[in-house]
DNA sequence: CGTCCATTTGAGAGAGTTCAACCATTGTGG
DNA sequence: CCACAATGGTTGAACTCTCTCAAATGGACG
């Protein structure tokens, strides 16, 4: 595995719990020092792990897109989570014996598992790094609970509006997007898996949105003329993401992108 | 405060966890020794801690039911969590600043809160109570995912039936149910809030689970003629909440109910 | 150039909502 | 003890959002 990869990996993660957390230097070079693993690939449309699979070590995103679903046994699918770069996945989850969903790639996706035993190491040896990935699971769950509400009491078109929004804002902690939009590599059934509503309906109201200058879409790319009138219409306010305020943001390493090589 | 509530109080806590996890003797005396603080009472329909509100310490249900609710702007409420006697809310979220939801009771509660130095020194001194508690949170987090299912998938009849096979199981947890129903002190309107449907829609379709012998109702209770029948009708499977498989279970000690004095 | 996959559009059906009225039960004050 | 208000449950009719099924369009790629 190449240098830049694993670099890349933890740079990664170390951005993303900053933005949660206060780190030091000192804590961002643990995490650099740290050995994360090999970074493995995955192709798209497949599983990371399966229901019913034992549990595995935590999953770190490193680039692309994943899917955290459940079935129901007539195929209806339903997915529960948008896994992101930098996104970490099923910390702790060891306690529990066997996965009672799937994690399915949606794009190409490149990742590392981090065994609990170094995840472990780190929380004792770096408080600040324990009480970020503790943030980090909070915020998760905090998500999960606004996806409820999404889901739960919202129209089409405010449900789309919220998950681009939120999309919007997590991206942005990676570098991968700004104020004005993002790459969106992902299909309109993708969107309805997260939304809970069919990929005909995702796309009537994707054309409505368009209708309405709140969306411009353009080859697997979200633009958001105003960002404020489409979290306006989408009743979006971003405290259930728990970000601390935004420093004044370091630009972010090139080659972070989807594009990477 | 008497002396029968605080040990009401460190039983249902106990039953709880240990049906989650292993515990010891030892275990149990430390949760019935630890100071749980006094139980307080609160009114039903008002709110235990509010939106923006600091986070407080952890909260543990004794008797009553409440809801973890969010409002949207214009007034359309989703509960995302139901809140039963001896659950443990808000573990840990001592890490976040302020509330981004409510929690309200349905019917007159009891309660006691926990500070957090408390579930601290329990953690530490008794490793096998701290693995209970990560356990109790992942199956919190584990049953928000299928919410994000049952309102993202089902219809409006499976996603009664689902609430009420998982209300059923989790109130067998503290002794207030068995395989054939259980008292539900809340109204068609709070279903509706957690079900994300109308009031009208929920007393429409009880009508039709009456009419298919799903469920019978009668003052307040839901007698489920036939669990399996339900839980088949409703796509409910137990495997996400992450119970022990469960053991010669020890008969309710008198006065746990809800109608104790 | 044909294949494959995602997007787009149409028409009709259905699940759930809205609004409004009515009923039943319970508690309360005179 | 009764009248009355208050709350929650029940029902009807019209409406609307979203789904289903089906077919057409379009782009990417071998």
């Amino acid at each position: 595995m190449m240098k830049w990869m694993k670099q890349l990996a933890e740079d990664v993660l170390g951005k993303r719990l900053a933005r949660l957390s206060e780190l030091t230097e000192s804590d961002m070079l643990a995490l650099r020092a740290s050995s994360l693993g090999s970074i493995r690939s995955m192709d798209a449309r497949s599983d990371l792990i399966r229901e019913g699979d034992p549990t595995r070590a935590v999953f770190l995103i490193v680039s692309g897109w994943a899917a955290r679903y459940k079935m129901l046994e007539d195929g209806r699918r339903q997915t529960v989570a948008l896994l992101l770069p930098g996104d970490l996945c099923d910390l702790n989850n060891n306690f529990l014996s066997e996965m009672d969903h799937s994690i399915g790639t949606l794009t190409p996706v490149r990742y590392v598992e981090i065994s609990h035993r170094v995840v472990e190491r780190l929380s004792q040896e770096y408080p600040r790094i324990a009480t970020a990935l503790w943030i980090q699971l909070l915020a998760t769950v905090s998500i999960q609970r606004e996806w409820v509400v999404n889901i739960g009491q919202r129209t089409a078109l405010e449900r789309i509006g919220h998950l681009f929004c939120e999309l919007c804002v997590r991206l942005q902690l990676v570098g991968l997007a700004n104020t004005s939009g993002f790459d969106m590599p992902i299909t309109q059934q993708d969107i309805a898996d997260a939304a809970g509503l069919t990929s005909v309906h995702i796309n009537r109201t994707l054309k409505e949105m368009r209708a309405q200058h709140l969306i411009v879409l353009e080859n697997r790319s979200v633009k958001i003329p105003d960002f404020d009138a489409l979290a306006q219409a989408s009743l979006f306010t971003p405290a259930y993401l728990h970000l601390r305020p935004a420093s004044q943001s370091s630009p972010a390493p090139p080659g972070l992108g989807l594009t990477a090589p």
